[in-house]
RNA sequence: GCGGGCGUCGCCAAGUGGUUAAGGCAGCGGCUUGUGGCGCCGCUAUUCGGGGGUUCGAAUCCCCUCGCUCGCCCCA
């Protein structure tokens, strides 16, 4: 026998599952629409060169997780890791900043190949924002702003929004080498993995998680001592406007973030329920990746939240199965014609409808009706097309207990049945 | 990429070398070819993630492989 499975770290989205997805993206596209956003839709293919340009060669995300491949004209594709780049791409090359300042939203799926674990797959889906053309500090709080309502409308509390700056590009590379410096004269005293990062990514060990590298890194030269007064003063008022929307934060200094780039801003929405990998959401300021691909220099910002860490932490608060309205009952051929045809005129009128497609006995479509958790059945047998009638019944005890019933004619006309039991 | 745990029906599971692989839930059928939610009865794994090996004999032991899971790394 041949045995198929998905591959690992492909995961299927079963039906008990969708609706709590649907949810999730309705709510999304609530506060989107609301906050006058538009949605952008881009390949999930790209040239490899997108990214490794506009990530980073050294970063984890282009150095050993991207999904490449040569297409049959000998391109080198990639499958999208994230979202940001492909946007980028696809505003520059429609010279969509012609219209101005360009407030987007997008979702769809990510590829990573990591080992799965917890909230990490291989295919992932990513649900995000991206400001392009707008440089103000009020512009960050409106995305942050965006993203924790969300969350919140979603059902997530509990949440966490760490705050950093990486200053400007100036100001970073000034940092760096301080550091770098810093680091080189203790090299010994570091754990592995950070000897290696001095020379790529110095500022990503800052966020080592090794405890003797931690311990070591307290006496470290700090990025905010290197921050301008200029970009003091936007971090600053940043912590101003989200003091005044009351929207709580936690500045964390060692939040560097593994795209290489962000700039200003960075912050993530964490959680502790999520195991080791914590963060809902991350984003930051770029102001150099529209230039860096080839587009006029422009300031941006923008985040993602990774929508399967979101329904984990979402659980059952967004769990509310839809059941139908009406159940419809029938026995005998011509009741199957006037079942169909019924149920096509109720949906119509935006009502939930569940025909029993079997035939069985009365018997077991009732119990099928009762399992659907329909709040009505209706019911059609050789009685109710002698007499050009149909029976509804109500599938709950009302107030007295009882479950009433009522027959109406089939000759005032489906059209109007639709009507006459909405009122129920 | 590295290290630990796991994998028996759609779901939850018992079973650790010996004739037919418990049980519960769900599903299907019946008691009841026109009235459900309760109850009772019956049916549903030639097979234990997949492949190979050891053995007279394997779900149970060994090897490989796939998948899941937890941690590291990293991120959503």
């Amino acid at each position: 026998m041949i045995n198929l499975k998905n591959l690992r770290g492909m995961v299927d989205l079963l039906p008990a599952q969708s609706h709590s997805w649907q949810k999730v993206e309705s709510i999304a596209l609530e506060h989107f629409s609301r906050a006058g956003l538009q949605e952008i839709r881009t390949p999930i293919i790209e040239q490899t060169e997108l990214f490794s340009r506009s990530i980073g060669e050294n970063t984890d995300v282009v150095g050993k997780e991207m999904y490449n491949f040569e297409d049959r004209g000998g391109r080198s594709c990639t499958l999208r890791p994230e979202g940001t780049a492909s946007v980028a791409r696809s505003i520059v090359q429609h010279g969509l900043l012609n219209n101005g300042p360009q407030r987007l939203w997008y979702q769809g799926p990510m590829f990573r190949y990591e080992r799965p674990q917890a909230g990490r797959q291989r295919q992932f889906h990513q649900i995000g924002v991206e400001f392009v053309g707008l440089a103000s500090v009020m512009s960050e709080a409106e995305v942050i702003s965006i993203a924790w309502d969300f969350l919140n409308d979603v059902g997530l509390n509990d949440l966490t929004l760490e705050l950093n700056s990486l200053g400007s590009n100036e100001d970073r590379n000034v940092f760096k080498e301080e550091l770098k410096n810093w680091l080189n004269q203790r090299f010994d005293l570091l754990d592995e993995d950070s000897q290696k990062r001095i020379k790529v990514n110095p500022l990503r060990i800052l966020d080592s998680k090794n405890n003797s590298t931690k311990e070591l890194l307290t006496e470290a030269p700090s990025l905010s001592d290197f921050l301008s007064d200029e970009s003091k003063t936007r971090f600053d008022y940043l912590q101003e406007l989200l003091d005044n929307l009351d929207i709580p934060y936690k500045i964390n200094n060692n939040l560097v973030r593994g795209l290489d780039y962000y700039s200003h801003t960075a912050f993530e929405i964490t959680s502790d329920h999520l195991g080791s990998q914590a963060t809902v959401c991350g984003g930051g300021r770029y102001d150099s990746l529209i230039g860096e691909l080839g587009g006029p220099e422009t300031a941006s910002i923008g985040w993602a939240i990774g929508m399967e860490r979101l329904i984990i932490l979402a659980g059952d608060n967004i769990l509310n199965t839809k059941s139908p309205d009406f159940y419809v009952i029938h026995r005998g051929e011509k009741a199957e014609k006037i079942a169909l045809n019924i149920s096509r005129k109720l949906r119509k009128a935006n009502l939930r409808i569940d025909l029993d497609y079997s035939g069985s006995s009365f018997s077991k479509q009732f119990k099928r009706a009762d399992k659907s958790r329909a709040k009505w059945a209706i019911v059609i047998g050789d009685d109710e097309v002698s007499k050009g009638q149909l029976l509804i019944k109500k599938l709950r005890d009302n107030a007295e207990g009882e479950r009433s019933e009522e027959y109406i004619f089939l000759r005032d006309g489906l059209d109007k049945l639709a009507e006459k039991l909405i009122d129920k």
